[in-house]
DNA sequence: GGTTTGACCCGTT
DNA sequence: CAACGGGCCAAAC
């Protein structure tokens, strides 16, 4: 299967109030090393998928830079609204919210 | 075809 | 937690 494709597929299913790192869907798609890419797919993913882009975040919980999400408040007030916890640093409380996919999620159809 | 540029990641300080 | 350095890889120039 193709990288973009299935990068984009697991974020489709990232489901509310959790969140995934780019690294973890590099991995997941099969390309360890590729977290970049996983962002640079974000940026330029059709609006029209209606990603839910603002879930995901950096391993250590925190955003992508700012100006990327035209939402008001950023990225971080649309997780807000998910009803998300932050540490005191101001980032993505990961212990609580990191995204566990079961194994077979790639498989299905 | 070498260089620069990123929605990255990790270890160290 | 912040700052730095080094590594990473595909696009864009």
């Amino acid at each position: 299967m193709d990288f973009a494709q299935s990068v984009y597929r697991l974020v489709a299913q990232i489901p509310r109030g959790r969140v995934a790192t780019y690294g973890q869907l590099a991995m997941l798609s099969g390309r360890p090393r590729g977290a970049r890419q996983v962002g640079f797919l974000l940026a330029r993913a059709p609006d029209m998928l209606k990603l839910p882009c603002h879930r995901v975040v950096h391993t250590d919980g925190s955003f992508a830079p700012e100006g990327l999400f035209s939402y008001p408040g950023g990225q971080r007030a649309l997780l807000e609204q998910e009803e998300v916890r932050f540490t005191p640093g101001g980032r993505v409380d990961m212990r609580v919210h990191i995204w566990r996919p079961q194994p077979d999620i790639l498989s299905k159809r």
